[in-house]
DNA sequence: AATAAATACGATTAAAATTGTCGTATTTAA
DNA sequence: TTAAATACGACAATTTTAATCGTATTTATT
């Protein structure tokens, strides 16, 4: 990690993509699982930007985990079972490998051999990956 | 967090600072826990800015972490017990509260009412922080 | 006493990552 | 035909992180 020259992953990157994306799951859960939502109505509900949780929309369209429906009346459902979905999953597919440095998927660290603390990181990369396997989306959004 | 103006934490923040103060604490452990090491010899053999890691040893001197003693031929030196400070107290003097969004430290978030996902997120924050409860400073750098 | 090598630290700049917006295309119900 | 919705790449703004600068202080050595 000390000389990539931009790093892709932190210990655990969660960031408001992912906020607006569980709270669009929550709210369509809680209100009708089968019946279609708008971006819009989440957006504005959640004063959240309407543009912005659109894509967020859109990318959990194409790993289906909602469905899309397009035209007027068109909006979103919750396609996947949100109880088969580990967090740890649902994460990595938002955000890409979880994981503490860089060095542990991108191998371009020129010290890689002189650090010494690769071995005890991976260590700590393991216990949060195997914590978020256990939990589900479920658990978070009902 | 949809509303507050800048984010303090996401779910965990660990940057180089925490890398570098890592790797810091190793070496001195692994190579003469009683002798004295300095900013210069860590920073040119992990190839670390000299200044930035200069910075993070100083903030852990503060944190009574390491011990400073100045002067030509001084350095640094551990000086607390490693086994008893918890990754949790680790990462929170370096890097402040640990826990996935803003909303729960700071409170300036102006739709905290209608959130839906605060008390899930309060869930997932929990565990974290019980997981880096029981792992010591120890057990990354020995 | 002078020098040099180290820590101490606030201020600033540079770089990177995240967040949000724009413009345009496509789909489809009304 | 129109309007309201999704789809999505490109871009801009903002925020955060990383690194540097400048200066002060401490102290072993000469
Ligand atoms: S700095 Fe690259 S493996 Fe640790
Ligand atoms: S958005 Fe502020 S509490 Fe969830």
């Amino acid at each position: 990690m000390v000389n990539s020259l931009y790093r892709e992953n932190e210990l655990l990157k969660i960031t408001r993509k992912v906020e607006y994306a569980l709270i669009a799951l929550r709210h369509m859960q809680a209100k009708d699982p089968k019946g279609l939502t708008s971006a819009k109505e989440i957006a504005i509900h959640y004063r959240i930007p309407k543009q912005l949780l659109a894509k967020i929309l859109q990318q959990m369209s194409r790993d289906n985990i909602v469905e899309a429906v397009q035209g007027p009346a068109g909006g979103y459902r919750i396609r996947a079972n949100l109880g088969e979905i580990s967090l740890k999953d649902f994460f990595e597919r938002l955000e890409g490998p979880l994981g503490m440095m860089d060095c542990f998927f991108e191998s371009d660290c020129i010290q890689i051999n002189a650090c010494n603390i690769r071995v005890p990181i991976q260590r700590i990369n393991d216990n949060m990956r195997e914590m978020f396997s256990k939990m589900t989306l479920m658990e978070v959004t009902q």
